[in-house]
RNA sequence: CGCGGGAUGGAGCAGUCUGGUAGCUCGUUGGGCUCAUAACCCAAAGGUCGUUGGUUCAAAUCCAGCUCCCGCAA
């Protein structure tokens, strides 16, 4: 049997906790996971998805907002006689001390092929990016941001039209072998982790991605616009401005025209989507999702605005 | 009790401040025009205005309670 503890947080990591758990030789000794925390309206009390998975499974649960410091649970791994420790976006940087708890190492799996996007988020800076290939990543965890050695990696083909939800999926699809067949390469001194290039032209940084990214501009390129819908097409939204009201856009698609004209400018309202100028093209808006409403076609929306052809939608 | 927006025919909205005939753009159905149409013209159906109570001669509109939906924030 090996011994291992699992650190997560979101959903995405959910899916791992609950394969590993079905390997016959994997012992999962405990989940850590961050405290419930007031979200939501209303601000009740929530706790992270890995809480829930676990508890469904029936693993000890230990939470905490800050590893490092806390004292108690670090004399709790200490006590637990550990194989690996395991880490799939739990969101707290561990110590050193704690790296030296397990006996065999702390595993890291990482959504990029490393040195390519290191930190907080790399799925959304691949897709932002316009990346054609991503992928997933397991590496022996240090102290350096994302920078330890590499175990195994397996590449994910980004389709055109695939967003964050798409994408995450895919991952979360992929990452529960990987995960088993690096702590079994390790456990059987089959994998040898490589050092990760240091070269500046191939490391690059996904920093965590702020209000400004979701912003929706016509005066950028179609592919920019497009490539931020996708990127935010689950939890937030990627949006414009328009009479003061932020306009989610949960779904749209680059259209080509050689027409030179102002960005901003409604060229085609049909039902399969309002087409808006954008810097060197257009994009069709399709799905959108109005402040203060429920998502809805954006022919629709286009109709209770009261919005025509040749109107301009101004970011004000 | 974290802050805020909303509920009006099948869809998206206006009307609410200033109470007095249920409105707009679509969709649906029927008819017409046309070689033809997703286009155009004509007509029709479809709503106890989220719910409960209050004020009033009179409530979508004013007042109070409740339900549900959504955004921010985290």
């Amino acid at each position: 049997m090996i011994n291992v503890v699992y650190f997560g947080t979101p959903q995405i990591a959910v899916n791992a906790l609950n394969k590993l758990i079905n390997f016959n030789d994997i012992n999962m000794v405990y989940v850590v996971t961050p405290n419930d925390k007031p979200q939501g309206r209303g601000y009740k009390l929530c706790p992270p998805c890995i809480k829930q998975a676990a508890l469904k499974n029936n693993l000890k649960v230990l939470q905490t907002d800050c590893i490092r410091k806390d004292k108690e649970l670090i004399e709790i791994l200490k006590t637990s006689n550990i194989d690996f420790f395991i880490t799939f976006a739990f969101g707290q940087i561990l110590s050193q001390e704690i790296l030296d708890i397990p006996k065999y190492g702390t595993i890291n799996l990482h959504a990029s092929l490393l040195p390519k996007y290191r930190g907080a988020n790399p799925i959304q800076r691949a897709i932002l990016n316009g990346d054609e290939i991503t992928g997933i990543t397991t590496m022996i965890t240090s102290l350096g941001l994302d920078e330890g050695d590499i175990c195994l990696k397996e590449e994910i083909k980004i389709d055109a039209n695939m967003g964050l939800l798409a994408l995450s999926q895919k991952i979360s699809d992929k990452a529960p072998f990987l995960l088993y067949k690096t702590i079994k390469g390790l456990y059987t001194n089959t994998i040898t982790p490589q050092k990760q290039s240091n070269d500046e032209n191939v490391v690059s940084y996904a920093n965590k991605c702020s209000k400004d990214d979701m912003i929706l501009d016509f005066n950028q390129t179609t592919c920019e616009f497009h490539n931020k819908v996708r990127a935010f097409d689950c939890c937030g939204n990627a949006y414009f401005c328009f009479n003061n009201k932020k306009i989610k856009v949960i779904c749209a698609f680059p259209f080509q025209t050689s027409e030179e004209r102002k960005p901003g400018e409604i060229i085609n309202i049909s039902k399969d989507g309002v087409t808006i100028t954008t810097k060197d093209s257009a994009i069709t808006l399709k799905r959108i999702k109005p402040e203060g409403k429920s998502e809805m076609d954006a022919y629709c929306w286009v109709n209770g605005v009261r919005l025509k052809v040749g109107d301009f939608l101004s970011n004000d």
